[in-house]
DNA sequence: AAATCGGGGAG
DNA sequence: CTCCCAGATTT
């Protein structure tokens, strides 16, 4: 028997680990938290400004909890999944209200914030507490399916209960931190999802795929469907450089996001059903955004509006914008992909 | 065009 | 429990 697998991980993290990433320095859990949560949907290059400018705003935990849900939903615009950046939030309020602002430590109590499930709980207090866990993360999952030769796809539960087994096994009493950190580093560097350089990989002698030269099968595939397509019309009511948006209901999709009026009428109705007088409009260049279970068509509208007197707005969830100003609030891509439009063309 | 990602919530 | 939902980027 040669060296465990934890140990041959960890020989490659001390040589080959990242260990200068920002929320690898001054290391708390609200850090590594807000880290994890942002890496469950973003790559690292991507992670790093969006985290920069969030401890930048949010230094504490409590800082969090205090802010306002915009503030938070505005640092979180372009990252997507914006029921974790509600999860985070909410969390934050239940640590400053229930944990006197302190991150809690034990595993049950961390697991019971919303937004953290088992490996995300995992991964915080192994890094930043010292405690010993197993994560299962995508890179985790990709690494174990490789080197057990793991069937099947880890969304199915039989699978996934096998690759805990397999990460629990292997997880470290010592330096479990590290054993962390390295397995999703190893995950992001080496045994990527395509073009795996097994060549530099710590773990090739024992791994069975690279044995058996079936890198590319595993994990197992998502059983694909095809997406449906749906379409709306969104509507840009323009006056003097401000621009009309309302704020969408706290769930769901795009949940707690401003975004422009829509509408499933021809644009002429809608139009004539506004409260305001429009003058003219144009249409945008329509284009699709593509989420993980449909397709939607989207075609924008710039109207204009005629009264200076006529911007009353009647729905307590709408106010007018400044288009060349910070929005302040959150909103999904298709809208700042819009506003680039509106821009071009004014 | 297709694959991806951990957790919440509905059924 | 199991299945479905959520968003934007990379390949």
């Amino acid at each position: 028997m040669t060296k465990p697998f934890s140990r041959l991980v960890l020989d490659w993290f001390d040589k080959h680990g990242r260990k200068t990433l920002p929320w690898q320095q001054d290391i708390s859990a609200y850090r590594v938290w807000v880290s994890e949560i942002m890496l469950q949907q973003t790559q690292v290059t991507t992670v790093i400004p969006y985290f920069e400018r969030f401890m930048a705003r949010f230094p504490t935990v409590v800082d969090l909890a205090d802010a306002p849900q915009d503030d938070v939903l505005h640092l979180w615009t372009g990252l997507g999944y914006y029921a974790r950046a509600r999860n985070l939030h909410k969390a934050a309020q239940q640590i400053a209200s229930e944990y006197g602002g302190e991150f809690p430590q034990t595993f049950e109590e961390v697991m019971a914030l919303p937004g953290i499930g088992r490996s995300t709980a995992g991964a915080i207090l192994s890094i930043a507490c010292g405690q010993n866990h197993p994560i299962l993360d995508g890179n985790v999952k990709r690494v174990l399916a490789r080197y057990y030769a793991v069937e099947g796809w880890p969304g199915q539960k039989a699978v996934e209960n096998q690759l805990w087994e397999y990460a629990t096994a292997n997880t470290p009493n010592e330096r479990c931190n590290h054993y962390t950190q390295v397995m999703m580093d190893l995950g992001a560097m080496v045994c990527t999802r395509s073009k795996p350089r097994c060549d530099e990989c710590p773990l090739q002698s024992g791994c069975l795929a690279y044995a058996q030269g079936r890198q590319a099968e595993f994990p197992g595939k998502k059983p694909k469907k095809t997406l449906p397509v749906r379409t709306t019309t969104m509507l840009a009511v323009f006056y003097n450089g401000t621009v009309l948006m309302e704020q969408r209901p706290p769930t769901g999709l795009w949940g707690g996001l401003f975004g422009f009026l829509e509408t499933e009428l021809p644009v002429d109705d809608a139009i004539k059903a506004l409260p305001f007088e429009i003058s003219g409009h144009k249409a945008l260049e329509g284009f699709r955004h593509t989420f993980s279970h449909f397709h939607l068509d989207i075609q924008p509208y710039l109207l204009f509006v005629d009264a200076p007197g006529g911007l009353q707005v009647n729905e307590s969830n709408q106010r007018w914008f400044n288009i060349d100003e910070s929005l302040g609030v959150g909103t999904a891509a298709p809208t700042q992909k819009i506003i680039s439009q509106i821009k071009q063309i004014l």
